[in-house]
RNA sequence: GGGCAUGUAGCUCAGUUGGUUAGAGCACCGCCUUGAUAAGGCGGGGGUCACUGGUUCGAGUCCAGUCCUGCCCA
């Protein structure tokens, strides 16, 4: 049958495919060798000159926090802006992109104190300035390292005096506008180093506090309630002479009734129903349920008053939701000066905030006891008791054991303190503010009511904060003690700190300050600095605006779903101030990365004796590769939630490997490709049905790109290389490629094709595979770089579908006659297709293409020896092995081998190859 | 507790205006190939489409409720 012994001798002459490109990829090796290359040959900034004249698309770069290294949210989010980028400048458009960094803000300010003690604002500004630029630094390796393109020599910075500038001049807008307001607001304060304190910088230890119950006579009672008293429950005593409500929850059940103590003694209460009994556990009054009682929702009292047990004023009965059944007696005692809850309460039911407690943590007159002025408020508890004993109003008193907040430096306990604030009144720019929401294009489209929603229910924005590590918030005060808040004031302030940056407003003092901007030489200048929402949701200003290559608004923000609230509503309010218009044309958000069993994976999750997963960056691009890593945001759905595992890198890899070992195959059949081809190819069948299906995979990636579908660009590409590629096309044109004559016409044709695909495959897949395709284009005889690239037009010569019919047909029958063969493979009959001898059975209706009267053909797709066709019948196949002898050069089972006498082993095609 | 989302094979995802037996890639199992070879091909197993109820001749798809998860609030 076959000559094993002489096949060996024609293996020279079969034209097997031949290339340098490696099959393994090495990324880690080889990919910071081509980004030297880039940098080197300057290449964003020639991809950005050469595209200058043409439409420009702004994506404008939300700035992350720069303080830590890139975790795995941050790539996604870098990764996505950089598709977009790359996308959009071979779509055709002049793309910029410059990237920033928001530098300014606590948690940076927070790692400095806590390094040093003891440090001048100037110090902690110095050290907070060297700290943010250690991580843009870092954070900058790794998305240039990550194949992220963008003037990485000139990023914006929130600290640059340019940028300072652009904020306080948006800020003077705001002002002269009349939004900026100051009022009083509870923070929390560490008496012990008297500064306002953030949650982070709050520690919570045990501590005991005295928990009193006491009685808030009603009024005005409703029927029912006559002579009774609502009761409170506090572990503050302190707080009670800032005390201005009493809140109720508006659904619970609430008894009015006669108490009796065991001394004896007797007191009509207000209690919520399911904590009488633990109201009587606790000070011995028991409800006396021999008489009837009055039982009524909370909301049955909204409205009333109740005399304050020591003050002569009245406190309002209130209704909130925040109010718990889970301790006290469901009557909440409401500081609006002392608590975040009570403050929200207050602002809700115009209660004044009242908070008469000095930075020392000592009462002021305001607090309307003189004995107690000038006592710090902890001493103080056990006075404040005893007055309620003495007025009667006190019901049980205890120790209490409870986790309490304190401050992280001085360890002291620390206490709510309302102090002045400024805030920007949103009321005044609200409507404004939807009504550009709706021009704005929202992907997906429910973050326009995300936004929507967020803005419609925000309240007044408080902007200043007790810290150092910020813009100053422009503010003077009079000798005495009046706000000087003007504009042309700001507009000083800004010029200077323009050229000299903000650490003067630190470095100067007081009378330097007043004289340069032209006010009185006592004048004093404030304190505070800007909320780091205000720097940042300043861009618009400070980068679209000044940057000559950009423009606002900007055609793009896309950034992470918890910027509805963050940045995309900082930059919205903003920009109402300063250009009255919304900053973005467009808006995308992204999910959260998460871990694959669907949790948020957090950075405090790692470290001693929690999970151990690796979430920066850098670990998987030195691991995997940067191509990797842009492999698995270009494969999930970034819309919601990302998954995220290492096994899904691993996944990944096995669609890397696919991709690239079928672009490998593929440059190895041009090895021999003609330089300059004169005729035009004779594309056969199969040709014209991958250049069909080409044309249409290049029209659905294109447009997937445009609408920002990156996965579907993935699908599209993969399924196509995986299935029409490598297991189709490839596979039934080898037998032409490395037997046919090298000059035979179909071998030429399919060589030509190739060509196409793979130059059109390398263009579609640069923006994702940024590092592999610029490889293979390389391989393909380029000289630069296909970044400077455009997308392909879909080619017009084949936008029919004829072939991909006749394919359809060809695809059902190969089914069948697969399964055939596999059977007959399993039973041990045969081993290679090429063995078999198949019998066919076609339907009398269908399968009608002229291809089924052409067995050449049909051989070759269906890269059998031997066909035979019946008509009629349902559709099946019948496979026995083939009774020809094996051709020693193209394997094949053939009646014509042995015909020629020179070439005994040979077919009468490979003796014509041989003879060539 | 409220608002906005989300839930389809072990994993990542497709499933057009409701209409045959719910698809792909990876993983898994079996086989072939050794002329893409630290590759390639073929065949196969695997899903109560989160749950419950409803509308309909017919629901993964529409409606209501419940639960899970995420973000933002409280």
């Amino acid at each position: 049958m076959s000559a094993p012994d002489t096949a060996k001798n024609y293996k020279d002459t079969v034209l097997l495919p031949k290339t340098d490109f490696p099959m393994k990829a090495d990324l880690v090796a080889r990919e910071p060798q081509r980004l030297a290359k880039w940098q080197e040959g300057k290449l964003y900034q020639r991809i950005v000159a050469q595209s200058k004249g043409k439409p420009t698309f702004i994506l404008h770069d939300g700035p992350p926090f720069a303080n830590g290294d890139v975790h795995m949210g941050t790539a996604l989010n870098k990764i996505l802006k950089d598709l977009i980028v790359k996308s959009k400048t071979m779509a055709g458009f002049h793309t910029p992109f410059i990237p920033g960094w928001d530098c300014h803000g606590l948690p940076i300010e927070f790692k400095v104190v806590k390094s040093a003690a003891g440090l001048t604002p100037v110090e902690v500004r110095q050290r907070s300035e060297a700290e943010a630029r250690k991580y843009i630094d870092i954070q900058r390796t790794s998305f240039k390292r990550l194949g992220v393109f963008g003037d990485w020599d000139n990023p914006y910075l929130t600290l640059d005096p340019g940028y300072e500038a652009g904020i306080l001049r948006t800020f003077g807008k705001a002002v002269e506008q009349k939004l900026v307001y100051r009022m009083k607001r509870p923070v929390l304060w560490s008496y012990g180093a008297q500064t306002a304190l953030a949650e982070a910088e709050v520690e919570y230890k045990e501590k005991t506090s005295p928990a009193v119950y006491v009685k808030f006579a009603l009024v005005n009672p409703p029927p029912g309630c006559d002579g009774a008293s609502l009761v409170i429950w506090t572990t503050t005593p302190w707080t009670l002479p800032a005390n201005l409500a009493i809140a109720l929850h508006p659904t619970f059940d609430y008894v009015s009734g006669t108490f009796t103590h065991e001394s004896g003694r007797v007191e009509k209460l207000v209690i919520a129903k399911s904590r009488i009994e633990a109201f009587g556990a606790a000070t011995g009054f028991k409800l006396n349920t021999e008489h009837a009682n009055e039982e009524f929702k909370g909301n049955a009292l909204n409205g009333l008053d109740a005399q304050h047990p020591f003050l002569p004023r009245t406190s309002k009965v209130i209704n909130t939701l925040f109010v718990t059944d889970d301790t006290g007696t469901g009557a909440v005692h409401i500081a609006p000066g002392h608590g975040a809850d009570d403050y929200q309460a207050g602002r809700e039911h115009g209660l004044d905030i009242l908070s008469p407690v000095d930075p020392d943590g000592k009462y002021t007159a305001e607090c309307g006891l003189p004995e107690f002025v000038g006592k710090h408020v902890f001493q103080s508890n056990d006075g404040i008791v005893a007055l309620l004993e003495e007025k009667g109003a006190l019901l049980g008193n205890e120790k209490y054991v409870h986790q309490y907040p304190h401050c992280w430096r001085s360890k002291t306990p620390i206490i709510f303190r309302a102090v002045e604030q400024f805030f920007i009144k949103i009321d005044d720019i609200r409507a404004k503010a939807l009504y550009e929401i709706d021009t704005v294009h929202w992907m997906p489209a429910w973050g326009r009511n995300r936004i929507y929603g967020t803005v419609e229910s925000r309240p007044d924005w408080c902007i200043s904060r007790q810290r150092t590590w910020g813009v100053p918030l422009p503010v003077f005060y009079s000798a005495t003690g009046e706000i000087i808040m003007q504009p042309e004031v700001i507009t000083k302030v800004a010029a200077i700190i323009e050229q000299h940056g903000s650490n003067l407003w630190f470095e100067k003092d007081d009378a330097w300050w007043a004289a340069e901007v032209g006010l009185p030489a006592d004048t004093k200048r404030g304190n505070d600095t800007l909320d780091v929402w205000i720097d940042s949701g300043c861009s618009h200003v400070s980068v679209l605006d000044r940057h000559p290559e950009l423009h606002a608004p900007a055609d793009l923000y896309i950034e992470a779903t918890d910027q509805h609230r963050g940045w995309f509503q900082s930059s919205l309010m903003m920009s109402i101030i300063a250009r009255g218009h919304a900053p973005y044309k467009a808006v995308i958000t992204h999910g959260f990365v998460v871990d694959t069993s669907g949790k948020k994976i957090s950075k405090s999750d790692q470290g001693a004796g929690k999970s151990s997963k690796p979430m920066t960056a850098d670990h998987y691009y030195n691991t995997y590769g940067a191509d990797m890593v842009r492999l698995w945001v270009a494969s999930v759905d970034y819309q919601n939630e990302v998954p995220f595992s290492e096994d899904l890198f691993k996944q990944n890899s096995e669609n890397y490997r696919r991709i690239r070992n079928t672009l490998r195959v593929l440059l190895g059949n041009l090895h021999d490709e003609p330089k300059d081809a004169v005729a035009p190819p004779a594309y056969t069948l199969i040709d014209r049905w991958v250049l069909q299906h080409l044309h249409f995979i290049v029209k659905e990636s294109v447009k997937a790109y445009s609408e920002y579908d990156f996965r579907k660009v993935f699908t599209l590409l993969n399924t196509f290389i995986a299935n029409d590629l490598s297991a189709l096309y490839i596979d039934i044109t080898k037998d032409r490629m490395y037997c046919d004559a090298a000059n035979s016409p179909r071998r030429r044709a399919t060589q030509a094709t190739i060509r196409e695909i793979t130059e059109t495959l390398c263009k579609l897949l640069s923006p994702i595979l940024a590092f592999t395709a610029d490889e293979v284009w390389e391989h393909l005889g380029h000289t630069d770089s296909v970044h400077l690239q455009q997308f392909p037009a879909p080619n017009p010569a084949f936008t029919g579908n004829d072939a991909h019919d006749a394919v359809g047909e060809l695809l059902k029958v190969r089914g069948v006659i697969q399964q055939a063969i596999e059977k007959a493979r399993q039973e041990k009959k045969i081993g290679s297709n090429l063995e078999a001898t198949v019998a066919l059975t076609l339907p009398a209706e269908g399968f009608d293409h002229p291809v089924f009267n052409d067995p050449a053909t049909l051989h070759e797709f269906l890269i059998l020896s031997d066909l035979q066709i019946t008509r009629g019948g349902d559709l099946s196949a019948v496979v026995q092995e083939s009774t020809h002898c094996k051709c020693g050069r193209c394997w094949k089972y053939l009646p014509d081998v042995g015909a020629n006498s020179d070439h005994p082993t040979l077919c009468g095609r490979c003796v014509e190859a041989v003879q060539h």
